[in-house]
DNA sequence: CATGAATGAGACTTCATTCAT
DNA sequence: TATGAATGAAGTCTCATTCAT
């Protein structure tokens, strides 16, 4: 359906070179021979096909969007259970072999980007929402089957989110922090107890 | 008891102006003229109190620990509930007098700084291993006098933990996400529902 | 045969300048800023060949060692008495069309500078390494001859190196030292009756 | 005779340090600040004493001069026969126990200084003066009482200096050169011989 | 489409020197 | 005499971006 052009292949490369150089040194530290050599190409070619450094962020979003709604719609529909749908998502976000220590160190860049370039910030804040309405809809869901409890499908939705972003801050900044998995279990229980709870 | 030399004095007033500006700007965009110009003073009087741009955020975490760690534990000493000082840690870190936008903006730019500068990430960690320690030993105080259900103490900490960072950057980050309060009394009762259930 | 290309082109420009510059007023306050402008391009295209300002004094030397070595090498051949090889090397190293003041000037810089970088430690090493063999190799030649006597032939090419170095450093230092030619004639006097007697 | 002042004291004691400074870390790197601990006391004192850093260079050698040029006419004295005095001479230049590699070291400095710094440059020429002074009246008497042949001791001075200088450039500089006391033999017979030849 | 030489503004940092105390 | 905080000019170096080829 539709074979990928050059161009958007080559873009996808770049995106690809982009991602790994900043998640090793940093986005201030990445410069664009670097990300050129990574990619294989020259610098001139970075600027063909984006404007500039803080563009590629948002190129690098926009194919993280598309990449992955799909797939977790996907795998949400399988799934009856609302406290179900709950867990999967809970393993999804933290499954080591998608989002590494790589990913979350990029991710924490671009926070800190977001603060003083608006497109950036924009494009971030449409990724979070895509991600809280589909928590939300899943408590939604769980409350009309009565599997949930009534809560603000939204708010807990903000703190679900909440727990899982700072549970990778601290697993990444943190030296002394527990491991991933064993605070991810106890947060599926706390989180599913707590809108099972009646 | 104990006069501030000028030498401290100076150093507190550049941590301050340091602060500012990378709050405001970033760590990266904050330059050194900005900072001496915030802090009344030229940019080799920078120099003379801090070896680098980077020493100041070691000296501004330093400042940090000597201002708060005693003001919290005389404030959970004043109380004896395990829960009224697990209610009270949760209202004094979304204290939005203390940790308002500036300091939640500068904070994010540390943890992005703390993966390439050993010292910053290790000054981070101890910063987070207090507050931890002191979550843990609330959770454990409230274990023995069964006021808590059997849990684990570091485990939860860090979990608690994580949902108020995670909490903070969604807030700094997420032009969507709920406002602090709403989702801080939600936090609030979800963990103590989870600590005290039978 | 062999075009240079752009950048060795370039480079040697900018070595030429670099050279200029250090001999007139030292390494130390010859900025990067004046070797741009006398070699008439941008501080910035400066490290773009050269990674710091040390590393010019590296391809200076290679430059010099490229350059020199080979029309030593003729030079000698086409001189059969090893009498007259020395002559020649003695009148070569004091060609004031070659080795001028400049040259003089710029070359004293760069023992200081040895003292603290071992590359260009190195550099000078194996720069005085080629030149005392080829001194060494005309003694030893001239020894099979029986043209000399028998010498340690390393030893004297130590000798003989470091009395024309020597006479170098007084000649740019000491206002009151006598003229180069004066001193040249006499010191190979000094060094062939040594050598030839018996 | 006349008990030194404080003030005198304190000069020799700042010249130690900046001599050690600068033997070890070159007159670019020897920090004022550096300088001022190696002597035990403030900055400010520094320019107490000497108008600025390179007035300590002056100072350095007025104090060498003064030190040594007693010492040396008084050992000359004891000796009769002028090759004595010039075999006294070559050991005393080479005696590592007083100019030892810290030594050559700074002195190396110094003659880049005297490029760019008319007072050093005079400075250092007065000290070459007075030693090529001493060799070529040796000489001189030499001559007078035909122990040496008829040579112009100005230039033979120059010569020898020359050589002493040169080997002390080739061990400092050059790691493959060859030790000291070896060359230094050499360097004697070589220049006795040449006197001595009838 | 592609290259990479070239630019130039601006960043951090150093350090001799001054001067109030 | 003595201190060391304070200055500020100047240095080296980085790097996103441009543009001729």
């Amino acid at each position: 359906m539709g074979r990928k052009s050059i161009a958007e292949i080559r873009k996808e490369e770049i995106i690809e070179a982009f991602f790994d150089v900043v998640a090793q040194k940093g986005f201030l530290r990445a410069t664009m021979r670097e990300i050129a050599e990574a990619a294989g190409c020259s610098q001139g070619m970075l600027h063909h096909y984006f404007e500039n450094k803080e563009a590629m962020v948002l190129g690098f979003m926009e194919h993280l969007t598309d990449s992955y709604t799909a797939e977790i719609h996907d795998e949400i529909a399988e799934r009856e259970l609302a406290a179900d749908r709950m867990r999967f998502l809970f393993s999804w976000f933290l499954d080591l072999d998608r989002f590494d220590l790589r990913f979350s160190r990029a991710w924490m860049e671009f926070w800190v980007l977001s603060k003083t370039n608006p497109a950036i910030s924009e494009a971030m804040t449409r990724c979070y929402k895509t991600v809280k309405t589909i928590i939300a809809d899943i408590i939604r869901d769980g409350i009309t089957a009565r599997e949930f409890r009534k809560v603000d499908p939204d708010l807990m939705a903000n703190l679900i989110l909440g727990s899982l972003e700072g549970g990778t801050v601290l697993w990444v900044v943190d030296k002394e922090a527990l491991p991933v998995e064993a605070t991810s279990k106890q947060r599926a229980d706390l989180f599913l107890q707590y809108l099972k709870r009646t």
